[in-house]
DNA sequence: GGCTATACGTAGTCACACGACATGTAGCAG
DNA sequence: CTGCTACATGTCGTGTGACTACGTATAGCC
């Protein structure tokens, strides 16, 4: 996929992905790259400040588990990241409209 | 719309309305306005060095035209422009049924 | 002991859309 | 004949944000 295409659009992804389930960062890449049969995969460098930067935002939660000796940080959605969820769709589907219709017809 | 969510789809927007027509700068502008009801507004600051980079690429020709004492720099496709706005399309398929899927599946 | 997978994080870079600005003509209202 | 608006093209500087390249550390296997 060609590069930063997803610009602007990470977000919504990120809360997607968290939308009723709980997830740390490492975990969210694979389950990216699983629901993209691999085309998504995104680097560590993109996802962690995204994430934090959307706990900064309210959008996100994190609490630390230690599981089998390994620390992580585990995310879930605040109520604000169901409504931004909410938003990024509808944002999304206008999007897609938008700049579909113009690919799409032939003048 | 929210701001720079078209990064890297700029092009496929320009090379799409000039699908089978001649256009002016200004004119591509009106067209993506009539196209969208008026939700892409384009600033002449992003459509103009973004033909003139279409353009150094080979995908975009342009002549000089006066009409009625006003000069104007129309562009029309190239061939390889045909051949770009056709992977632009495909990309553009790819991209949405990736982030869609993403997007609107639930866990 | 070395290698791989797991796991988190930061710092710097770079492409690119955008805002602000500069320039000039046509045509109309007053 | 003076403003003002619409038409028309262009440049320059800025900011954003995903990405590359690092750095760190543990678990488990060979």
């Amino acid at each position: 996929m060609k590069a930063d295409v997803l610009r602007g659009h990470l977000d919504a992804l990120l809360l997607a992905v968290l939308d009723g389930r709980k997830l740390h960062g490492y975990a969210i890449i694979e389950a990216l790259q699983l629901r993209t049969d691999g085309v998504l995969d995104l680097p560590t460098g993109t996802v962690y400040p995204a994430l934090r930067r959307l706990e900064r935002a309210g959008f996100l939660a994190s609490e630390w588990d230690v599981v089998s000796g390994r620390k992580r940080r585990t995310y879930r959605l605040t109520r604000a990241g169901q409504r931004e969820l909410a938003a990024e769709r509808a944002g999304w589907r206008e999007f897609t409209t938008v700049i579909g219709g113009v690919l799409g017809e032939r003048p």
